[in-house]
DNA sequence: ATGAAAGCGCTAACAC
DNA sequence: GTGTTAGCGCTTTCAT
């Protein structure tokens, strides 16, 4: 592996001179340079990150730790994040937790001695902090932030458990349950929230014993539906924590033989790529996935960059009803 | 930010002293040893992955690099390969290049840069070495190595190809198309091979104007089908370049009114998740996607090991047709 | 415009 | 068992 040692045998000029060459900095003689740059290239140069990350104390690199790249919700955060931060030149760390909050300590422990300028996560846990040491700016993928080092970027989550449940009330449904991912997630509580408040605005009384909980997949969703739907008198909707419990919900609404959504209404959250599928059709509540790891980069950047204060305001995004055919008005 | 000078300092002992005890390694006093972590502890050392870098010249780091996260083909290899990796002490940078070659050679001069110890890598273009001057182990996501330093892995594109069109013609479909993803790409040809020679088997001639190309998403699926479909004489069949493919042709087909499987046949290529919902039931050819990145990040590693010698052998794998219902018999 | 020297945080001989 | 020293490849003063 060549070093700018060995280009400044070879051209005869210390090796300081080369770094400048090598890097633009002004203070070169043009003729320098050429030689330099052209010898560089000549001897295949590449040039040495860790080292220089070693004495610029910044490695261009962060992370991402996510519980699940096998929801698209998560695919479509890790691309926002990614075209973002090529951009500006940084690489990310993909790390996926499973949910787990060990595995998470394990991974942010890494990162850490991997020295990465920052890091972006959804955590496992909203009940804890992330990371209680924690050396290396971060924004949080959630609403919660105890920390004036990290940031925050969320959808409104009540706001969208709000529209979704306003929307099946007014579409004629009469008993709606909730079913919900990992029960103690901020995301999945305000969720509920809003289910909760949208009941209270129509003067529909509360009813426990059809909000569910579960986690988040469809396997849970399935697995919840099914013990609701053998109730004496089930639900006839379901307002569901994301969209791949939604699809849990629809196959085993399926399989009773209901028809969706004549019989029983369907809402998911997220607006994952195969919710607009013919085949699928999914009324959902969409967050702005892209921009949302966008965003998180470019907060995540001014935090790197250390300039600006707490930024959690500009995390606060716009959920948006988007209706398909899983709901029907029932009144026409 | 401690460092084991820190430490040392604290402690007494002379920072070789620290690092030995920091690492276990063997010729320390039990008691220097718990000192010297117990202030560890306190003080809240995190080691420099950075400093250990540059003196081991290793970074227990790989790079990933795929065209696109998006395609839900990607993100279970990843999480394969991710899986694998962390077991090990490895971390990953995901890169995504969105098929675009140059962004490729972008991210490949950047794992370069950051000493990544090994790469993972489908590439954007098959028909072009990856990597001129390439410095690093390497396992590619397909067929074709040019290099010893590289290992490969896929499944029998060709064998799938021909499974998929020979359920097609058994089952008594008459004009079967293929609808490929981007030419020139190994996997796409292999398939399309396999699907000359189903056809050759049972006698039927080619009909070039019912192959297609176009790129490995649902829109030009879509788009392709399309096309075929305002033939005089359309085809009656689709084998799909892939799973997010034939997505795109079954919304198509539907649009013309037509039934599937009734009037029209289609399989695609990999069984995605999706692929196995109760809406979509598409019959596929499956890849082994998990096992897929953990074979990936096997082969990988005995490289990084400089063991053993070339294990392309290893990485053939078996695909399998999975029958489901967007196929049927039409001679019952 | 260029070079010498120090140092980033760590590991690895080599001494004692 | 512990310390001294050198050095990984680079950037950055500080001289000249």
């Amino acid at each position: 592996m060549v070093t700018i040692k060995d280009i400044a045998k070879r051209t005869g000029v210390s090796y300081t001179t080369v770094s400048r060459a090598l890097n633009g900095k002004p203070g070169v003689n043009q003729s320098t340079m050429d030689m330099v740059l052209k010898e560089a290239k000549k001897m295949g140069y590449q040039p040495n990150g860790i080292a220089r990350g070693l004495v610029k104390k910044t490695t261009n690199t962060i992370g991402l730790v996510i519980p699940d790249i096998t929801n698209p919700f998560f695919p479509s955060i890790a691309r926002g994040v990614e075209v973002e931060a090529s951009k500006y030149g940084y690489n990310v760390f993909l790390c996926n937790t499973n949910w787990d909050r060990e595995k998470e300590k394990i991974y942010l422990a890494a990162l850490q001695e991997k020295r990465v300028d920052g890091i972006i996560i959804k955590p496992a846990n909203d009940n804890e902090e992330v990371c209680e040491n924690n050396q290396v700016p971060m924004v949080l993928l959630n609403r919660t932030v105890k920390n004036d080092s990290e940031s925050c970027i969320d959808v409104d989550n009540e706001k969208g458990g709000f529209l979704a449940t306003k929307h099946l009330i007014e579409s004629g449904y009469s008993k709606i349950a909730f079913i919900g991912g990992k029960p103690l997630h901020y995301s999945n509580e305000a969720r509920l929230e809003g289910y909760k408040k949208a009941l209270k605005a129509f003067n529909i009384p509360l009813n426990e014993s059809i909000v569910a909980y579960g986690d988040f997949t469809t396997q849970s969703g399935y697995e919840q539906t099914h013990k609701l739907l053998k109730y004496e008198y089930p639900p006839d909707a379901v307002f569901a924590g994301n969209d791949v419990i939604a699809l849990g919900v629809m196959k085993c609404v399926q399989d009773f033989g209901l028809n969706i959504p004549l019989d029983f209404g369907v809402v998911g959250f997220d607006n994952i790529q195969l919710a607009e599928l013919p085949q699928i059709q999914l009324t959902t509540v969409a967050q702005p996935m892209d921009y949302m790891g966008k965003l998180a980069f470019e907060l995540l950047l001014e935090r790197i960059k250390g300039k600006g204060p707490y930024t959690q305001g500009k995390g606060f995004l716009e959920p948006e009803l988007i209706i398909r055919k899983t709901t029907a008005n029932k009144s026409l």
